[in-house]
DNA sequence: CGCGTAGGTGTACAACGTACATCTACGGTT
DNA sequence: AACCGTAGATGTACGTTGTACACCTACGCG
């Protein structure tokens, strides 16, 4: 009845994830989020509750705008396409990386992402026990990946210092650092994601509950 | 020469790992974990440069005495073994998962255990790029399913919460967490772990680079 | 033309990481 | 045995953070 609202959700996620894109994960705080939007700090408590609910905003807005339609062709390819959506929407926003880890079972766009890929599972005939593994293996790889991109990426720093550093207390493992230096991110999810879905087309089929 | 140290950085590892394990990881802080120690807050930066070198120190902790030895059985055994070690020591405590994801290629002591996983995919036979893409493709998996057990776990309020509010939204979702329920972590990991390594022997072979 | 209600905000506080200056106690020299 | 330089230990203090709380304020309805 008295004052209408003058910010909505969506304008503060928007306003939050452009603070990220332009000054990093870190440099989003109630202050500078509310700055972004020309109100005081505390206003943005009138739209959410706390600092986690603005974080599971962002994230929201990032993954709302997905494309959760599947082309017409096998599941794996289905699944594919449905990952590297997801990979491609965080790639864009990089700073975003580590909410989405944390808020994944939280956000409703994430949940759709989710329910989009347990569809394809279940056209694919999993079901039961079956289809609970194949998920959760699933998000543990994509998301265990972006966790891999973002924290330890092979063309970056961080197997630059690896391939230097250990090469004497890690011998493998500096070889193998250098060798992962030619392969692009792409690849390596591709691949990988590649030979998971082959293991769940394999797995489970002789326990059918 | 003058006033030995009267502290060690294993010293303060066990006791950051005690608060965490108490009072749970958002207690840690540098002043509970000198409280801990009974000296004051800036004493353990003699020690430490700063808070993430703290953090490093207590999950270096956690991993340090991890049995990195392989039984005699075949590589997916031997890798399920070396996984499942990981598991149980971020397991004993839970609390520390979060810090582990975030320092898993800066800890010496997590290197070793990836040091170890590559040791047996090479006397397995992978090498070059598809040496790459399987150990990247474990880290994701073994990481990425520890997350899942932190933030989303199958059996406690996690999957409750989903399966009560997302009945109409997420109706295969809901169905499923319901399923979850009845599946223990264990074996939601080893499942996994068993689909993806079937995946990456699978995978990969016809391409030799 | 008020008036109540809910949106907007200013102030304030506890807790955090940590820079800095200072105190202190020991090993090595005499 | 006395001292002295050095590096460990510490107390204080500052800037930032999330947010509780009390206070204004402007609009839709009577």
């Amino acid at each position: 009845m008295p004052r209408p609202r003058s910010l909505t959700r969506q304008g503060i996620a928007a306003a939050a994830l452009a603070v990220i894109d332009r000054d990093g994960l870190d440099a989003l705080t109630m202050r500078t989020a509310a700055r972004e939007l020309g109100v005081a700090t505390m206003s943005l408590y009138r739209y959410v509750a706390d600092r986690d609910e603005l974080e599971v905003l962002v994230i929201d807005h990032v993954v709302a705008d997905l494309d959760l339609s599947v082309p017409d062709a096998g599941w794996r390819e289905r699944l594919t396409v449905l990952a590297g959506r997801l990979r491609a929407a965080s790639c864009a926003h990089r700073g975003v990386v580590p909410l989405l880890l944390r808020h994944r079972h939280t956000s409703p766009a994430a949940l759709r992402w989710i329910e989009a890929t347990l569809g394809v599972l279940t056209e694919a005939g999993f079901t039961g026990r079956r289809r609970v593994v194949a998920q959760r293996t699933l998000v543990a790889f994509v998301f265990g990946a972006l966790q891999n991109e973002y924290y330890g990426p092979l063309a970056g720093a961080g197997t630059a210092a690896m391939a230097q550093l250990s090469i004497k207390d890690f011998p493998v493992l500096a070889a193998t650092a250098r060798q992962a230096r030619e392969l692009s991110p792409e690849e390596e999810f591709h691949d990988g994601l590649a030979a998971v879905l082959v293991g769940l087309e394999r797995s489970g089929v002789e326990e059918p509950k």
